[in-house]
DNA sequence: GGTGTTTACGTGGGGCGTAAGTATC
DNA sequence: GATACTTACGCCCCACGTAAACACC
């Protein structure tokens, strides 16, 4: 459960689709669908739906997802109190699920 | 910033010593130093003062201390939420320094 | 046939342990 | 000389990208 499969979590549930996603972190996206696995591997649970148009929360996921996003906001917390704030790589604080 | 960065980080405030916080996370000494090496450099500061006799935290580790606890504990709450939770690997609500 | 995700495969970087080095008492 | 931390070195595993395959419309 590491910081890079739980930004691709919330990057997915964001966009909606694991290509996006991969893009918007800089990935490829058979990257991002490992990243997704290890984590459903770890948790032993789905956490998205797969469909061909995308990919959708399980009610797993939905609610993994409160607890990731608090963790990922600590995480730019920690780096703010040290002086190492990122503003680039869009924090936490204003996201919503796209649409 | 990785989950086993953060839980030596803990472990070593606990334990006040680098090497017993090794043991007890079944690493070698210089695997947790090495963790702690990265950990700072990743924040550009310093986290303990390396005395003869243990290492003791900085300020800037005192105030980092409370987010990487409530980081952990965020961690294992998402794993109890998934039906994996591990109360065996001791997590942060009741650690204490052992003795 | 087009879109979206997964699997297969090869390569590079990170994290570990062992061993040697440095500093303080 | 003992204790505690750091640096050096080699190895294994993990994570990535490219390419091919699979599933659904």
């Amino acid at each position: 459960m590491h910081e890079r499969e739980l930004r691709a979590f919330v990057a997915i549930v964001e966009a909606g689709r694991m290509d996006h996603a991969a893009t918007s972190l800089g990935y490829s996206q058979p990257a991002i669908s490992y990243q997704i696995k290890c984590l459903e591997q770890q948790l032993g649970t789905r956490l998205f739906f797969r469909h061909p148009d995308g990919a959708q929360l399980t009610p797993e996921g939905a609610m993994v997802l409160p607890s990731a996003r608090a963790v990922l906001a600590l995480l730019d917390g920690i780096k703010e109190l040290t002086g190492r704030a990122d503003r680039s790589t869009a924090p936490v604080e204003h996201l919503r699920v796209a649409g």
